[in-house]
DNA sequence: ACCGCGTTATGACAGCCGTCATAGTAGCGG
DNA sequence: CCGCTACTATGACGGCTGTCATAACGCGGT
């Protein structure tokens, strides 16, 4: 999560990232996404003439993009990369933060689905974009690891819904075992699934 | 999600968790829930001096019990009980939903973390609280089943979070495949856990 | 008939929301 | 100096929110 100091339009789209995945779509207000920027007020209908909705499915493209360069970033951080290593990295990042800042924020992602899904069609598409620019580096690295094509994809899609899924438990019971207990537990079944 | 209809309190915690579960906790009005019922605006206050938050919460505890009292039906609509055949019997209900009635809604619980945990503490313990009324039948369930005991909370955790994650990639890509696929992959886990 | 109590009814309140309208400033090419 | 464009500033608007105050209703008990 670097901060680093672009313009004030790219700010604002990470402090409503920000915002959201820790109060959720609805109680993340527009003037609390200025101040939290620290970028006038004006500046809003200014970039993001669509209002709120154009904000909001931009934040959420982010964590999207996001996601998904942490993929490339967990790879070369492992000597020997392995699925089970992989998806030990993503989890460990979130139980770093959860051991370090607490419970406070969960996924954008997952919050603006929660919030948005049955009122803002355009906000359910950039979700799904969302997941679609995550999963798929996500498959193409566990190929190159000798996972099967054809099964990657749905491993793929089971990573990431666990993970998502373990950080609502997580930050329900403000501990991080669901995280733990969920890395160990598909730990070996991601790796069985490469053909040595 | 059977609307049995008893008193106008209990008729208001369902409509709760029904809105809830649709639009999230911020957007959802405490005169939309007594209209959606059917009750009074005035009962509101009345049946729920706390407000929204003690209104939140007993919507949230009302479906943890809900979701484990579940299992034991699943239970006993399989002839020959799985873990595999558990996990895609509470797959299937999600399925069902969607492919009948929409992706308008997901898991009230889910919702009231991603919106709430920050903000609420009441409504975290609730949460929390409502994870470990659905964990533990489904743990006993595995139990009965076969798998060994200090297992069985391991996997109940693997598949409620699986399982949650699922439905917000489903919501969020308006398709069943994340749920067919999470059911798929994780039931030869969940069978090979046993101790035959 | 009257009381008491659980329930309902209704209106008002302050506060925040997203959005819009309008005006203002800075900088720059001409 | 002008004019243009990009950006900022500020206040107002209607609408909705959760909550409270107040009063009325229905009805069994005695």
């Amino acid at each position: 999560m670097t901060g680093t100091e672009r313009g004030p339009r790219e700010r604002m789209v990470f402090s409503a990232a920000q915002l959201i995945r820790r109060d959720g779509v609805g109680a993340t207000g527009m003037r609390d996404v200025a101040a939290h920027a620290g970028a006038p007020r004006g500046s809003l209908q200014h970039y993001f003439p669509g209002g709120k909705e154009q904000l909001v499915n931009e934040a959420v493209a982010w964590a999207g993009r996001y996601a998904g360069k942490r993929i490339a970033r967990f790879m070369a951080g492992m000597s020997e990369p392995t699925p089970s290593g992989l998806f030990a990295a993503m989890v460990r990042q979130w139980t770093d933060e959860y051991e370090t800042a607490g419970f406070l924020s969960g996924c954008p992602v997952a919050a603006a689905t929660v919030d948005c899904v049955s009122s803002a069609p355009s906000t359910r598409e950039a979700a799904a974009a969302a997941f679609a620019t995550w999963r798929k580096p996500l498959a193409e690295a566990l190929t190159g690891m000798g996972v099967p094509a054809e099964r990657a994809g749905s491993l793929a899609t089971l990573m990431i819904s666990s993970l998502e899924g373990a950080i609502i438990m997580a930050r329900a019971e403000g501990d991080v075992r669901p995280l733990t207990t969920v890395a160990r537990e598909l730990g070996p079944l991601l790796d069985a699934a490469r053909e040595s």
